[in-house]
DNA sequence: GTGGTCTAGACCACC
DNA sequence: GTGGTCTAGACCACA
């Protein structure tokens, strides 16, 4: 996996297995690769996985079995759907607003970009 | 002022002159307030506004006349505004949109959301 | 049988044998179920049967007769009743106490919330 | 200091400072030690202590200041008793009953105790 | 095999 | 000086 220099390499893994919860290829009820697995695959040490599944954990997307592993919570996928809409609304609307503003782009050239790019550049994304 | 923690406070202060000087509070030319006054003003140790200023100067926002203090460049306004907008383009509106799409919120939503904030919310963020 | 993550689940079984033998649902002399039966009825590994089967063995709660089974102690119910008692008094009592006082709960508080609960609530627990 | 060995040095470190705060040893809005500091004074490795920290600034008890430390949440001392207390009633003190239970220890005999060790015991403890 | 903890040590950005 | 992240490697209990 590629990681990127702006966030720390759990918080990306952090985000990328819960996109993976979100659309389905770890689906619910289901047992996620193994922490050594995970290192070995993505090129990190299995303490930073150990730390994605700490955070995972306590936001109650994953379970531990003991001796098992790790499971993707049966309503995992709900509420991550949940939650990153609710943060996008009440967090990354608000914060692009605020930039296009800073940027003085007004509303109508707004509104004209978003319609160019609308659908395909988004869908594609 | 108020600090978020997010980010590293010497970029806060950067963002924050930066607008300044774009919205006419420090014009072209004149001189802005000496490290300590801003130390203080904002709570903030000499050293961190120290930096601020480094990085507005190798950003050519500010010049430096030895023994005086910093002054505005003459064209940083114009040079703001372009970078800025160039800036919302390039990088935060991707960006957003890729959030977007990662919350699954489609085209046609946001665009009803944006309609309904436009013009009122936008205008007075 | 459903298992709480805080303890390993062998001994978790380990305290669910004890009890049920204190109890009289194994009584003294009989043998109890095979590893194999035990592991199903609880939807568990069957090496983690023999692991508590080992820890009450060398408790001298059950008995090993080759090829035969597991079977309890003559005198199992009379000695886990003594240590059960003891280890109260030893251990969880203390302990008990240490919270309370981390907690903050004064004596006479506690004294009248346990008699609230007394005798229904203990009883039927 | 020293540690038990039934609890992981970390979450050991979580209840002494808890309870530091508790107690008012670390006042409200006052700097806590930093990680260097305190990982020698506990002759503990410094990636310990971040991770106790990292557990305190997710329950809200202490809050970070970019480049200064670490600090006492200026309402961390009235919720970690709030919590304590209501921990202790609702886990604490039902599992202590299921104990006595267990242990065959009768509603009467453990008032006669109880008695017994008020207050001097228990104060002292 | 699984996760979990801890250490030692390096390197970084930031104040 | 402060925290923050990551690696490497060891050791452990548990299933």
């Amino acid at each position: 996996m590629e990681f990127n220099n702006n966030k720390s390499i759990f918080l990306q893994i952090v985000d990328n297995i819960t996109e993976k919860i979100a659309n389905g290829t770890f689906p619910a009820g289901e047992r996620i690769p193994s922490v050594r697995e995970l290192a070995a695959e993505m090129g990190v040490n299995p303490n930073t996985i150990m730390r994605t599944f700490n955070e995972l954990q306590s936001k109650q997307i994953i379970d531990n079995r003991r001796g098992i592993g790790y499971f993707v919570s049966p309503d995992a996928r709900k509420s991550i759907l949940m939650k990153k809409k609710q943060d996008f609304y009440d967090r990354v609307l608000p914060e692009f607003l605020h930039q296009a503003k800073l940027a003085r782009v007004t509303p109508s050239e707004l509104s004209k970009h978003l319609e160019k790019l609308n659908p395909a550049y988004y869908e594609n994304k």
